[in-house]
DNA sequence: CTGTTATTTTTGAATAATCAAAATACGAAA
DNA sequence: TTTCGTATTTTGATTATTCAAAAATAACAG
């Protein structure tokens, strides 16, 4: 039987916290993986034991979870549904960048292999989602550049905003409002620690500031 | 919280079950709704008094279940979406008619209103799916006009095949391979009722011969 | 070392959906 | 009627997923 739409989340969010938290190979810990999930501690360890007993996931007690290579593939192939998604939704169907994060975390545990090779086919079998995410092959590998963030890219220097690593609406609405999406050129006019916030020049318009929080999560790359 | 996929399943099969028995009110016995849905009578049973107990149905036991009108809206909605998808994947993404209705069955159940619009914007609000069954409006009103059958419509006569009330893979893909789709015009030059037969003329091809279960299931209108 | 705190695991229970099989009711034939 | 066969309902269990709260453990400060 195919896994169900829990055990795909359970496998997206640990692959996704394993990313997120450096460390290669890093084990993470049940609180993480709970509130990411939005359940309580006690069932992310009941959960994860039963992904241990079907080999999708290492469980060391008290000390996290770790995806095995099965889980690895099958957690990849649940994002490459998920981004694909986005980007048709994005592209064919019209809407709006902040929209259609909900709408795919639930398409994408519907929607058939052969449909997504249909969108993927359609879409020119692209390489990033809307948000600058990497999109896994067929097989579930995936590309894995590591860009710089506004936080320690140089100053002064054109770069090519790339990526975006929050999915949050409003988040997303703030920075369309201000043409920061990827694909946009833009420069770091100053960082302020103490103020903690980043100067961030778009075009030719007066600079937006944001906060340091916020600016780590938008990925650059050198300017082509 | 929204309806589960299950509940929208069991709404879904008892609306399709009242209009598919004719006998216009008549209530559906609980054996039919079961093996319509693959569970056991017992399951059914159950179900069905959850279902009486939300107000989606009026159930009697011993004779059946029938409607209420929310249950009948809400189960109009589901018809809506898996239409519309139907429609879509057909129309934009390329996808066979004989292959979309399993894709839509799982996708009615996580498309959100929102997509669901888009989708029936880019399709030009359309009336009627790739089976040329009628596609509910958003408030779940769906017309509901009386075909003939191949079994009922006039011999000799050319007549429009408008309606395929059957959506099975290997059914499908064996009216396609004879042009015996939603559109075409068509003629019956012969009924044998000992032979169990129904001899249909497509275009100038040579007759096509089908069975008298089968020709029920392609529904006719007189030729524009 | 020895508490104290924060995290994790365990336990007990609930909900939704299902099945198998026993019990019951209905309607039709005798 | 009485009885028989079929359809339906009940009963008792099971699986997946979840929570609340109690118990255990790890980690760290003193």
């Amino acid at each position: 039987m195919p896994p169900s739409s829990t055990v795909e989340n359970y496998l997206k969010a640990i692959y996704q916290a394993e990313i997120a938290h450096g460390e290669d190979g890093a084990l993470v810990p049940m609180g993480r993986l709970a509130s990411a999930l939005h359940v309580v501690p006690g069932t992310a360890t009941t959960m994860v034991k039963a992904l241990a007993d079907s080999g999708l996931v290492r469980y060391e007690p008290y000390a996290g979870v770790r995806l095995t290579p099965a889980g690895q593939k099958l957690a990849a192939l649940v994002l490459r549904r998920h981004r694909l998604i986005e980007l048709f939704l994005v592209k064919v169907l019209d809407m709006s960048w902040a929209e259609v994060h909900d709408e795919a975390e639930r398409l994408e545990h519907a929607a058939s292999d052969r449909l997504i090779d249909r969108i993927d086919a359609m879409l020119g079998r692209p390489a990033v989602d809307p948000h600058g995410d990497p999109i896994p092959d067929p097989d579930g590998a995936i590309a894995r550049p590591r860009y710089q963030s506004l936080l320690t890219c140089p100053l002064d220097t054109p770069v090519v905003l790339t990526r975006v690593t929050d999915q949050d609406a409003a988040f997303l609405r703030f920075l369309e409002s201000h043409a920061l999406t990827p694909g946009q050129s833009i420069r770091v006019a100053a960082r302020d620690e103490a103020a903690d916030h980043v100067q961030v020049c778009v075009a030719s318009d007066r600079p937006v500031m944001i906060g340091m929080r916020a600016a780590a999560k938008l990925l650059v790359a050198p300017r082509g």
